[in-house]
DNA sequence: TTAGGGATTCCCT
DNA sequence: GGGAATCCCTAAA
C-alpha cells in the first residue's frame, strides 16, 4: 500500500503536485487514514472528483469554489499538494478534498466516497443514520463525517499524523469518468467530465444532476456505476 | 449590512 | 421523487 505508481522513492506529495484530472484514477483505491482522540478510520477512495483553479486560463473551471480567485475559505486550495481543503456546505454537511498540483495553483480533488476499511465501529458510530457498511461513506459528506473531518482540518496535511494517505499498490482495474456531481451551470456539463470512480463499487455515491433550484434531474445525464 | 445560493443528506409521500 | 433543514461564503449595495 506504499508503493508510487509514478516511480519508487518519489515523494508522495511530488505526485500529488501533478494535474489533479490525471491523479484522479490514480487515487482511486488509496485509503486515508484520520486517527483522532476517539480513535482511528481508514477509507478506501472510491470516487473522486477534480478541481482546477483560476491558473490555467485555457480551462476554467467554473464549478471550483476557487474560480474567481483566492478568498479566506479556498486558501488551503492554493497552498503546498496533499493538505487537505474541508468547507462547509448546505448548512450542516462537511466536504473533504486533497489539494493537488504545485504550490500556487488552487487544484484539488473531492473525496466523493469510500469504503471504510478500518474503524468501521467508530465510523458508525459518527453516522447514526447509515445502517449499511456500504452507505458509512457513500456521498462527500458522508465520508467527510465518517472521518471526523470538519473546517477546523482544513488547511492541515493529510501526509501527516495524525493523518495519512497510502497509495494503492497498482492502480485500480476498472475506472469510469463522467460529469461531477451537484455543480450547476458550465462546470457541471460532460465538458468537465472530472468525476472518476471505481466501475461496479458498491459504495460510489448515487448520481443526482446538479439541482438548479427548483428543476428536475434529467434521467438522460444519469451516470450511475 | 444584507441577500442569494450552495461540490448534500435524510425523511416523508 | 420531492422538499426541508440550516449556516457560511461571497458579492453587491
Amino acid at each position: 500500500m506504499n508503493r508510487n505508481p509514478m516511480g519508487a522513492g518519489q515523494p508522495l506529495r511530488e505526485f500529488l503536485s501533478g494535474d489533479a484530472r490525471q491523479l484522479a484514477p490514480l487515487l482511486l483505491g488509496a485509503v486515508l487514514t484520520h486517527d483522532s482522540r476517539d480513535g482511528a478510520v481508514s477509507v478506501r477512495l472510491t470516487e473522486v472528483e477534480a478541481y482546477l483553479g483560476p491558473e490555467d486560463s485555457l480551462h476554467p473551471d467554473p464549478g471550483s469554489h476557487t474560480y474567481r480567485g483566492p478568498t479566506p475559505r479556498n486558501a488551503p486550495m492554493f497552498g503546498p499538494a496533499g493538505h487537505l481543503y474541508v468547507y462547509f456546505t448546505y448548512g450542516m454537511h462537511h466536504c473533504t478534498n486533497i489539494v493537488c498540483g504545485p504550490e500556487g495553483t488552487a487544484s484539488a480533488l473531492l473525496l466523493r466516497a469510500g469504503e471504510i476499511v478500518d474503524g468501521i465501529e467508530l465510523a458508525r458510530h459518527r453516522r447514526t443514520t447509515s445502517k449499511s457498511p456500504a452507505d458509512l461513506a457513500r456521498g462527500p459528506a458522508r465520508l467527510a463525517k465518517a472521518l471526523g473531518l470538519t473546517t477546523a482540518d482544513s488547511g492541515r496535511d493529510a501526509l501527516a499524523p495524525p493523518f495519512g494517505l497510502a497509495l494503492p499498490p497498482r492502480p485500480v482495474g476498472q475506472v469510469s469518468s463522467g460529469p461531477r456531481v451537484g455543480v450547476s451551470g458550465a462546470g457541471g456539463t460532460d465538458q468537465y467530465s472530472w468525476r472518476f470512480w471505481i466501475t461496479g463499487d458498491p459504495t460510489v455515491s448515487q448520481y443526482k444532476a446538479a439541482k438548479p433550484r427548483g428543476a428536475k434531474p434529467d434521467p438522460a445525464t444519469f451516470h450511475g456505476r
